[in-house]
DNA sequence: GCATGTTTACTGATTAGTAGATAGATTGTC
DNA sequence: GACAATCTATCTACTAATCAGTAAACATGC
């Protein structure tokens, strides 16, 4: 059965992938080895090589998967929100999703070690955060032009905003393993971005 | 003389500091070796374990250093700003004047790598982080009681907003090799703690 | 002669990566 | 349907480089 084959053939690159992915959300690309995935997986080191001959392919697929996943994920969005402000709740919802796991964001992580990432690696990085602003600035403009939205100047400057606060959020917020941190954050983020502002904070 | 033996005592271990901050800032505490500082000061890796006995020590110091010199920075804000919203230029001038060599905050830095750093230096980045917020609430406070400032809800808040929104700013705008990504989200982050907010954006 | 600071010459662990053997499953051919 | 060839995925057994860290000799200046 070529299905089966198939099946147990793609599962090992997957679970590498796996492995990688959480090792660099928790530890960073610097900070994990083929040795940290091969022990998970019991398997040699060896065998990892032949699935992804170098380190920096491995870290190359890994984010080119990860970036795939996201945007499928903003389409799902796309979908199933109602309006503007529930599309941004989700957006930051992911984020919460990743952070409750005790993770960074695996693009967070690999911007701080930018400076020591190979190249295709680094132009992924990159991809996905383009990604991410040119969703946020339809989402953006679209709610502004029906008044669900209020906000001052250019979207690509709030959608900006909106990454970097949420990235560097969720970072403080793992660095004290507090997840409330990310979530005031977040509530605050988008509060400002709602008309009717006095209501910004309904609790003190 | 005793002064210039102390100074020449001292100028090896402040030299490594200055090496280890700018690597550490530049490309992370998993990024760099002794190795590297060894070759930038043209010396052996074994007369750096004479100034650090190991590499967690010189974190740990480096951190001390680190976050002293900037509660100095902060102590001359609070001396020579006139008002609320220059002190918080001033401290957002911090983070700027940092990220115009290319480097990361060193904070921001460790905290992504947090999980893999050792205890002592962990603790030292939590207080810097303390006192970050720590000073930005006495700012916040004190700005709303006279109405220099406008927000809403909790001080501690705020300041928690504030520091994760320039560290992910910075970062951002670091891995785009673009300071005026920083500069952009600083100016509308402020813009939302003044009065009149017609005038957040006055360019587009 | 004693303290400070450096060097040489190591150690043992870990790093990414490779060559070659091997087991088992799949496929093509008669 | 039997048999050979090939493919997939793994293992053993390495390499060369780099990592943090150490011991002991050696210089220099007070």
């Amino acid at each position: 059965m070529d299905k089966a084959a198939t099946a147990r053939g793609t599962d090992s690159a997957r679970r590498i992938l796996d492995l990688a992915e959480r090792l660099i959300q928790v530890r960073g690309y610097n900070g994990f080895s083929y040795a940290d995935i091969a022990e998970a997986m019991q398997v040699t080191k060896a065998s990892l090589h032949y699935h992804f001959p170098s380190k920096a392919e491995l870290g190359r697929n890994l984010m080119a998967r990860y970036t795939q996943g996201f945007l499928k994920a903003l389409a799902d969005i796309d979908q199933q929100a109602k309006c503007p402000i529930q599309k941004l709740e989700s957006y930051v919802a992911l984020y919460a999703d990743v952070l409750a796991q005790g993770r960074m964001c695996l693009c967070g992580m690999l911007a701080a070690e930018f400076a020591t990432l190979p190249v295709p690696v680094r132009d992924e990085v990159l991809s996905f955060f383009d990604a991410n602003e040119a969703w946020l600035v339809t989402v953006l403009e679209y709610g502004r032009r029906d008044g669900q939205l209020v906000f001052d100047g250019r979207a690509i400057e709030v959608a900006r905003v909106l990454v970097a606060s949420l990235e560097g959020a969720m970072m403080l917020a793992r660095t004290y393993s507090d997840v409330e941190r990310f979530t005031q954050a977040s509530r605050r983020l988008l509060a400002q971005l709602r008309p009717l502002r006095r209501q910004a904070a309904r609790r003190t």
